[in-house]
DNA sequence: TATGAATGAGCTTTCATTCAT
DNA sequence: TATGAATGAAAGCTCATTCAT
């Protein structure tokens, strides 16, 4: 598993580039390498080489590996969580929420940060020290989207009360999660057409 | 030669115990680790000292750590493939062989194997070579099987046609699948009541 | 992830040192410790602690120990080859050459790289696979050298036909290969000495 | 170099078979391994499945791998001593002697005993320490005999005098000896014919 | 006579990180 | 801002050897 690490390749001569193309030069690199073989599997030797730079430049801009890991959740943890408060906060029924809230909060970002959220998804079963609380927290923040929308539902009676809101949403959350794991063989179906027939299924099968 | 290695002086005589048990300590620290922290952040020496073996006695039972990787798997891939098989082969209507399928070849086996298929979940994403080739195909038949119970549904009219059976059938399995990250917060909902209840969802919500 | 190596909290500062010394001073030592234990039986940790420096500095400078053993055997492999040319392409009698050859193409470099051809000798046997096949392919080359001045002498009437011509370049060869394993002990004699010795020997042996 | 380790393979039921076959076979298993991939780079383990026996079959038998190594020169050693004492006494010049002893003394055992042969040729530079004294005590008998014969012959007036008669008997040795790293390319030619054209070219470049 | 589980030191190699320049 | 030599702990794995059975 992820065994096939690659050989120290002696680079060519420094890159004199600006700064900021070296950084996301470097995030880029690590957000391909993690995707293709986990955190774990990847060095940062192999980043910089991906990079075309070297170790110091990498530690110039990043405390660490895990920093990097770090920077890059933050690249979308906030837009997902905003787009899941902006749904809540129109003044619509719950069955149009919920059917935005998967194909707009869940699926479109999915397809705008694919590798980024995959990587994350695929990590964050490790994120209960004080460096990842913050982004946990987010995490739960967003569940708790989800699980308002559902409640909403069954309170105003437009969904039937199968059980608890909160395995609902993890259900719902889960069925458009995991697309991440298949997205690249999903052919002609973009992720958005993906969240509509997501929630076609899900609006229906929750209506009272 | 001129290489006097293990030429034991000091140490003590090995311990004999029984083989099995040593065999299944070891995959069971393994799978306790694995699940914990990931198959790459898991050492070698970390599995035995949780075992009380030695390094040893691991590599006398394991060819590598993949290998017990490996063992690992076959523990449950081939249940929950013939339980999926098992559905199929039922003479009913799709409706009913999709909240079968739900609640007994998808969320049972993971109640069953938890640990297992949590760490499955988790690695198979690196199952390209051809260690990994067979339990891809079964992960790939068992796809298959889901698959089929959507499409059958759909030809006989019993669902409605909302797009690519294969799509939803990735839905249904993600929906399940995921389970595995929160399962353990789901309170007093057990995985068969919690299939229900999703079978429920999407029965309802592909019903024609 | 989970996982901190290398989190140097106690440890000294790196030392600084010339790069070109570090890397010389790990050849010198693998070397010393090649010729007086074979190469199987040397460990890095024995070459790093006899130069004084350690692993890590080590696989800076060298991919894996074997490319050390490879960058040993360039040192002098062409030089030898050159010289074997060298000796083929003046325009005198078989005699000379073979007594030149001996002399100068196979005693001298002995002398000038006693360690580096000790240990390719001994070491040969398992030159089969390709990292190795260009080195073996200079050692044929050197083969057919001697060789082709054996043959010169038949085919001009100076040497007698014993038989294979290639039979007796490996004769030669052999008497004076084999001498690294008792040069030590050869008290006054030098190599050069020792070699026109061999050289009168082989040339009044083989004349018509 | 020697890197392809064999897996451990899973033996076959318990051979019984009579003690020495068990014996032998080790052996034999040993001398082709030995040879073909060096002594340090062969393991037990794979000694004992090459055999088709256990590893606690090996050390009922040996005490340790180099205590095999031991036997294993002890087959020839004593044979080929005592051919170069037997062609020592014979009441003959000197110019035959040199001849019988590098056909017979030399040249024919290495065709009997060609892998101990080039075991031993290849592991005897580290024979210092005390449990391969005796071998070294008698390979050093060896080289005396020859030497004998180089000095009778100088003594007598058959053989001119080119310097030291060890040196000398050094490169006759070397080159009967270095013959077991091409003996397996040399086509028609036996180790005796071999040996017959050797001996003609030392006796008639070493004759006054 | 023979087994094979167990040992534990040692192996080659990798790696995140530091720091003099 | 950037280099890359150096660190040293730790990784996965191998091995000669022991010994209860």
């Amino acid at each position: 598993m992820a065994k096939a690490r690659g050989k120290k390749t002696t680079t060519s001569a420094p890159v004199k580039r600006d700064p900021d193309a070296t950084k996301a030069a470097l995030l880029k690199s690590a957000l391909t390498l993690f995707e293709k073989k986990g955190y774990d599997a990847t060095s940062v030797q192999q980043i910089v080489d991906d990079a075309g730079r070297t170790k110091g430049a990498f530690y110039h801009y990043y405390e660490s590996k895990e920093d990097l890991l770090h920077e890059l959740h933050d690249t979308f943890i906030d837009y997902q969580l905003e787009l899941a408060h902006a749904v809540l906060a129109r003044d619509e029924p719950a069955d149009v929420l919920l059917a935005a809230m998967v194909s707009e909060a869940l699926m479109e970002p999915l397809a705008r940060y694919k590798s980024e959220i995959s990587v994350f998804l695929h990590e964050q079963r490790f994120f209960s020290e004080k460096q990842f609380a913050e982004i946990r927290a987010k995490r739960d923040e967003f569940e708790g989207c989800v699980v308002e929308v559902i409640r909403r539902g069954i309170d105003s009676g437009i969904f039937k009360d199968v059980g608890s809101p909160r395995l609902i949403a993890f259900g719902v959350i889960g069925m458009c999660a995991w697309s991440h794991t298949w997205m690249s063989q999903s052919g002609q179906y973009t992720p958005r057409k993906i969240g509509e027939m997501f929630g076609e299924v899900l609006v229906s099968g929750l209506r009272a």
